[in-house]
DNA sequence: GATGAATGAGAATTCATTCAT
DNA sequence: AATGAATGAATTCTCATTCAT
């Protein structure tokens, strides 16, 4: 489904791809939608884990958390391209169908709570300062979606290795952090 | 298509919700991806003219400009929406399409040439400061493509009329203004 | 026609073939059919016209007549492929379809009848034997057909400049003539 | 196929025929052609199984093979004239199809070379007289051809019953057996 | 659990034919 | 005579889904 769109990859596709006869993807999944719906799910929980574990290393310190979160969705150069096209068809699809909606409204909203919550315990700290926490998380985690659009795309648009460095300086007009943003131990 | 997506919206589809017989249409376009092209080049003009006409008349003040070009794509609640699904479904094939992928990223690329413009002239001008406009560029229309989607997708999560404001915050920290960034005489 | 095959070749082929917009074959012709049935009439035509030529240089000489007979038919070295595979294709639409059938019949009895006639005089003026003129003509007559079709779909088959010598001695077999056949002026 | 022609019999009627569904079809053929492809085949083995047990009968004496070889093809009366029809539909696509070409190419080849080899055989036998027996196999087997298409498409041009015994005339003239040809005991 | 043949609805596409101009 | 847009039926082919084994 990542390589060929929803539409464009048949159950056969996905029987053959796993290795199964086109029989047995019935007898594990009512529908095609509920594959698609599984990889939501999947898809949601495994990028979840992993974001929770890259703000981890941050020790509680909003402004490493937000520049984790940043650098976490938008190390692009080592993405797996995969992932990249099939969040894209998820979010096509989310456009039409109701539960795949629903399902990838419930993970970016998570994912932006995630980021609201950094911004609010930074507020608190006094080492951010933001009105509206909310909107600032919101504005962060679109354009993290906006970029993998364009990394999927049409990578040749974005000046290599400026999308989190980009971000950073962008967050910086949004949340005017005490010091400047740094990138955690990674970059 | 921007209804029902690219595969979902079928010939018959196309054909009766423009009041045609479905042989005319395909006495018209060769194929139902042609379809597809016409309506981005179709959507990149229209999109290139408004946008145009929206930085006109900032009056060849870059730091306006900016400001104008943020709130002509991020007017969200006045946005049509099916224009909206249709960009998002476009992104979608051009993942797979190479043909709507160079449309797409053609596009794309000349909304970001259009602003890097708009920033070279301002740090000329010395109102702007910005080491990279290209990068910020990217960055803004990244941001912008990714309100898209969840404007099209999860509109609940994007505190109402936020997206420009904090977008306009956000290229504060870009392009560093000498004074911040404020909206055309429309906000 | 000859390119496609009656099914193959549409009608916007035979407009584009002849330079002409498509709605102009139907003011000329009522059907497709009517096309196929003016190409055998006019190819039929013009095979007679040529066979008798042909035959007319032989001067009288039933043996000669006969040996001219087989060489008009069967010069498949610079034979048109192109009317070969009209004629195949004809015959092939003429299994199904009865007007087809019967103009592609008459042309054959056209065929055979000149043959025979010029074994009835053969035998008449006792320089050739043969009990069923009628018989060895249609057998003649096949031979040629069958070599069209090989000519066409198999060339490689027919040991080069063989077709007309083999069929000169074939048709001794059938008709005794009182010396050997031989070719006319031309080979 | 054989009634309304290759492309007049739709995958459809081939269901219909076979009483499957029209997606069976494809579940066991890719293509419309690997049908047509499976037809030639399979008419080919029959044809040379067949063929190879007429030939059987004459017990290793060439004139009599041959004219059994004959006798085999052009028993026309009891001729099957679907089976005719069939491969007259045949010819008529490997003017157009590669692979029906070749596969048409190959059976009438084996074809030429099982009487090729009879001829061989009578001529070191010293029954049979020939200078070249593949051009002599290859006018049988063109006349054998010419005279399907007249039983298919014009019958009553044929004297009836004449065929065999014209044939077998006729290739008296070109392998000049030391003895008349005489058919095998069928006829 | 697993297979893959079978079904039939629905898709894109082609094309003979008509017809206003 | 000539054009070419328009029609809609028919065709090949794909595919989600079912089901006997």
């Amino acid at each position: 489904m990542a390589g060929k769109g929803y539409d464009g990859a048949s159950i056969a596709d996905v029987a053959s791809e796993a290795g199964l006869a086109t029989g047995l993807v019935h007898y594990h999944f009512k529908n095609k939608l509920e594959i698609l719906l599984e990889v939501v799910k999947s898809l949601g929980a495994t990028h979840d884990e992993a974001l929770a574990r890259a703000i981890a290393r941050a020790e509680s310190d909003p402004a490493r958390e937000l520049a984790r979160f940043i650098d976490f969705h938008l190390a692009l150069d080592s993405a797996d391209p995969e992932t990249l096209a099939c969040w894209i068809t998820i979010s096509g699809e989310a456009l039409r169908e109701t539960r795949v909606r629903r399902a990838f409204e419930a993970a970016m909203e998570r994912t932006v709570e995630t980021l609201a919550g950094i911004v609010k315990r930074g507020v608190e700290a006094r080492v951010l300062r933001c009105e509206d926490p909310k909107a600032a998380a919101c504005a962060i985690v679109a354009t993290i979606q906006g970029y993998f659009v364009l990394a999927a795309t049409s990578p040749s648009l974005i000046p290599r290795g400026s999308a989190a460095r980009s971000v950073r300086a962008m967050a910086t007009g949004l949340v005017s952090p005490v010091r400047p943003l740094r990138a955690g131990r990674r970059s």
